[in-house]
RNA sequence: GGGUGCUUAGCUCAGUUGGUUCAGAGCAUCUGCCUUACAAGCAGAGGGUCGGCGGUUCGAAUCCGUCAGCACCCACCA
């Protein structure tokens, strides 16, 4: 008697057995003798909430984790999550002000205390939704980017590098985000696309006698209505001028060189700069005069430097109007746009105005924050070492990527590495461990590197001069470390690697396995990693890289919360279950390659859970009786143990090669088609009578086996219909069954079963197109001859009394060939002008095709040229055509006459 | 401005070294079925000159060239 409903419901399943998993220490892994298999995961932001983007890579990440761990290896997933200091900071910033809390108006120790209050409220409730989905990781190593290991490993290797001369101190060229107000790596600046416009300006030539140059060949020279000279200027940004302090031309330049060793009046500021010469000037570019604002563009700041001019910083930290500008002190950088735009045009300063196309830079965390070139004080490191280390593994493949495009732009970045900005001005983070030392006013600052204050003060007293100071003398440094500072450890340090590097654990589970990750923090995270891997473990931090694609909507948009097209993945769950919105989102997730996430993708994962659960419902329906097996479910038993094996082996080998849609897609075929359509189907009782044993336990031992298959897939539903499938003992589990190597083949039977399917459909099609009831049977002729071993099959699923071998098939029945054998299935009444006419096409279709091949054959390069087995396969479809025809002429003859 | 990848059925994609099994899969579509596991299902069917052009070859979805379109990465042209 069946007990169980007709539809799935995976709501109570799921949580029962993600509480069972945890409950029975599932999911934790210690060192043992067997092979290890790690994954570390890319740590969600701690007070981040799950999206699409999570829930694809943490399928990924588990299915692989559970195939290991049914593969017999000592499988961990270490979880956790990252302070992401900017991101969490700006959020922290934010609730405070809504409370009418100003940043600036807390102490250091006040703001971190609000921001650990905030990552204590809202941090790890991704890690509760990474649950929901199933993911097997082993909870009892949560970690975070800030705790106490992990903290102390950042500042260990802050000071290994400082000691090494990695990490220097200077004054640089940095990437500013006015509103976080903090330096910026360049990585962390995207460049867009935007309309703006460049602005012509004037700079008239200071103290001009109007004499002399009346323009040589090719010279451009501008004058106003009084005859005055002046340049013209072409800039994006002419609020910027207020720091200017050369004009610069190509020294090459045939339209400017009346300008050389003039000087020129900036507009409106009125103060006087020199023309200055560089190649590095565009002669076509505008006028071929540019502004030089040392203070506010990289490329101004080189020539600065090599012409050693002044420079001017016209902006504060939250990029207004600085006091060292003689107007607009105090205004917004954008504002100031549109004001000295006015004014330009208004004093007759402004030639022309032109729309233009340019690139600017935004804040990848304040996306709507342009970045501005700023001069400051940072901290760097030098990456020209870790480049070195860090190229070569993967360019070899000792590290592999998939996809492999992705090596080459690993190698480009690589090559044209720069240093490494890792100095934030942000409290949220690792404090930079340097601390300065008292100096005299006007000195150069002094300071030490040290783990801890006393570590601090106790260099110091080694340094000439401060062998007596205390530690109230040290002063530390303000600043934070990048976020990806800490994060380019996470291997390492999961394992306690940095302090206590021979440790059993990170000896025993590092190098780690694979790396699942999104492709856009492939300089982020994945090349640090690896460099720090080579730095300080000598060795690669994880073996393979699986870069996920984007998910997208089925319009291929990017998932965003302005569009509103981002689904809540809770919500998912709840509609489909996890196991059905893990299969959606695998069934359309080719490497590397993005998905367009469409619903119909869960609910086709949802279907297929059903129909698991549906074929398990007949199958435990079944009584067993000690009756003889009848032929039809023996030979179906070897056939399905011979499909079982191929698929086993597909699977096995689309796995190594990380194409997990396509074991899926195997695995799903495998159930629906071959399993539930053929196999079931075969073996199935009539209705009311007992199945054999042999058959039964043949058929639970595949269903063990396709739930083993699939549970890396689908963890709950497997879970759930195994404990019916056996006894077992409580805290058992298929989590921990073996998925079985792949054993014999049997090509021979499997081909014979593809043919018999088709045989099965020709009849099936004849029944349709007569209208004949499936229950009623019919019988079937082979013309000429019948040579497939599965006849019992056959005629079982198609319903037959007979299968007659005949000469000729009755003038009254429906024809259809498979491959070369033509089969008729006698019936009432058959429409002979439309059998006619069929067998006219196939006849037409089969002409052709033997001219083709005889051509190909007479063709005397080609049967010299080709391989042996192609000239023979060549003459074998000329044979199979011949034959064909003969069968069709015959059967045509038979209908005519 | 450089570089990489892609273009195969309505959609999303497979297609290993050119050659029987090469033009495939899933979904969608159409037709017929509430047949005692499943209508979240069953059975059947239709659908592509493999982006365009040119070349190499006995033979090209596959190799080469070129053009077009798309995507991504990098870059200091104001």
């Amino acid at each position: 008697m069946n007990t169980l409903a007709t539809k799935y419901d995976p709501k109570e399943v799921e949580s029962k057995w993600y509480q069972y998993w945890e409950d029975h220490g599932l999911f934790k892994s210690t060192p043992d003798e067997r092979e290890p298999y790690t994954i570390v995961i890319p740590p969600p932001n701690v007070t981040g909430v799950l999206h699409m983007g999570h829930m694809l890579n943490n399928t990924i990440q588990d299915i692989l984790m559970r195939r290991a761990r049914m593969e017999g290896k000592n499988a961990l997933w270490v979880p956790g999550t990252d302070h992401a200091s900017i991101a969490t900071e700006a959020k922290v910033v934010k609730r405070l002000a809504e409370q009418g809390i100003r940043k600036r108006d807390l102490t250091r120790d006040e703001f971190l205390k609000h921001a650990w209050e905030w990552t204590h409220e809202h941090g790890g409730i991704i890690l509760q939704q990474l649950r929901t989905l199933g993911a097997s990781c082993d909870w009892s190593r949560t970690a975070f980017t800030m705790d106490e290991t992990r903290s102390e490993s950042v500042l260990r290797v802050f000071v290994d590098l400082y000691d090494k001369g990695l990490i220097y101190r200077g004054l640089r060229m940095v990437n500013w985000d006015p509103k976080a107000q903090t330096a910026l790596s360049n990585e962390e600046v995207i460049y867009r696309d935007e309309q703006s416009k460049l602005y012509y300006l004037k700079y008239y030539v200071a103290d001009d006698d109007m004499t002399g140059e009346t323009g040589e060949e090719g010279e451009v020279v501008h004058r106003d209505a009084n005859g005055r000279r002046y340049a013209v200027v072409a800039t994006t940004r002419p609020e910027t001028i207020m720091g200017d302090t050369a004009m610069c031309i190509n020294p090459k330049d045939p339209k400017n060189q009346w300008l050389r060793g003039k000087k020129v009046i900036v507009p409106l500021v009125g103060r006087v700069i020199p023309v200055i010469e560089d190649r590095y000037v565009d002669i076509e570019f505008g006028t071929g005069c540019l502004k030089v604002t040392p203070a506010h563009d990289t490329n101004d700041y080189m020539l600065g430097k090599t012409h050693n001019l002044e420079t001017i910083d016209i902006f504060n930290a939250d990029a207004t109007i600085s006091e060292q500008s003689p107007l607009y002190v105090g205004m917004d950088r954008m504002e100031c746009r549109k004001v000295i735009t006015r004014d330009l045009v208004e004093a007759g300063l402004m030639e022309k105005m032109e729309d233009y196309q340019n690139k600017v830079g935004y804040s990848e965390r304040n996306s709507d924050t342009a970045v501005e070139p700023r001069l400051c004080m940072q901290w760097f490191l030098k990456m020209k070492h870790f480049a070195d280390l860090a190229l070569p593994p993967v360019m070899n493949d000792q590290l592999q990527f998939h996809p492999a495009k992705y090596k080459n732009i690993y190698k480009v970045w690589l090559e044209g590495i720069q240093d490494w900005c890792i100095s934030r001005q942000l409290w949220w983070g690792h404090r930079i461990p340097a601390y300065f030392l008292p100096t005299a006013e006007g000195e150069e600052e002094r300071y030490v590197v040290a783990l801890n204050i006393e570590q601090a003060l106790e260099r110091a007293h080694k340094l000439p001069g401060y062998e007596n100071i205390t530690a109230d003398d040290l002063r530390q440094d303000e600043d934070a470390l990048d976020t990806w500072f800490s994060s380019w450890l996470w291997p390492l340090s999961l394992f306690d690697g940095i302090r206590n590097p021979d440790n059993e654990e990170i000896k025993y589970y590092y190098p780690t396995s694979d790396l699942v990750t999104a492709p856009d923090i492939i300089f982020f995270w994945v090349a640090r990693m690896i460099m720090a891997g080579y730095e300080f473990a000598g060795d690669m931090p994880f073996r393979n890289v699986y870069f996920t694609g984007i998910v997208r909507d089925k319009l291929g948009r990017k998932m965003s919360k302005s569009l509103g097209n981002s689904p809540d993945p809770i919500e998912l769950m709840e509609r489909f279950g996890a196991d059905g919105v893990r299969m959606g989102l695998m069934l359309a997730a080719p490497a590397g390659n993005d998905i367009l996430y469409d619903d119909a993708l869960c609910e086709q994962g949802r279907n297929f859970n059903n129909k698991i659960w549906n074929a398990f419902r007949l199958v435990k329906g079944w009584e067993v009786a000690d009756i003889e097996q009848p032929e039809h479910s023996r030979l179906a038993v070897e056939w399905f143990e011979s499909q079982l094996n191929a698929t086993l082996a597909d699977v096995k080998d689309y796995f190594s090669k990380f194409r997990l849609n396509d074991a899926l897609m195997s695995l799903y075929r495998l159930f629906w088609e071959e399993f539930s359509a053929w196999y079931l189907e075969v073996v199935k009782p009539a209705y009311g009578t007992p199945i054999d044993r042999k058959t039964m336990d043949a058929t639970l031992r595949f269903f063990d086996t396709l739930l083993r298959l699939l549970h890396p897939f689908m963890p709950f539903i497997t879970e759930e219909l195994w404990q019916h499938l056996s006894e077992r003992a409580d805290g058992e589990s298929i989590m921990y069954a073996r998925i079985p190597e792949p054993g014999n083949i049997n090509a021979e039977l499997l081909q014979a079963m593809a043919q018999a399917k088709e045989i099965v459909s020709g009849v099936r099609n004849v029944r349709k197109s007569k209208n004949m009831q499936p229950r009623d049977a019919v019988t079937l002729q082979a013309v000429g001859r019948f040579d497939n071993p599965l006849g019992v099959i056959i005629s079982k699923v198609a319903n037959l009394d007979a299968i007659d071998v005949v000469e000729s098939k009755d003038a009254t029945a429906a024809a259809f060939m498979v491959g070369t054998a033509e089969f008729a299935v006698p019936v009432q009444g058959i429409d002979v002008e439309a059998e006619i006419a069929k067998l006219e096409a196939d006849l037409k279709y089969a002409q052709g095709f033997l001219a083709s091949v005889e051509k190909k054959l007479s063709n005397e390069r080609f049967v010299a040229n080709a391989p042996e087995a192609v000239v023979a396969g060549e003459r074998k479809k000329k044979a199979d055509a011949e034959s064909k025809i003969a069968t069709l002429t015959e059967a045509l003859k038979a209908l005519r006459s």
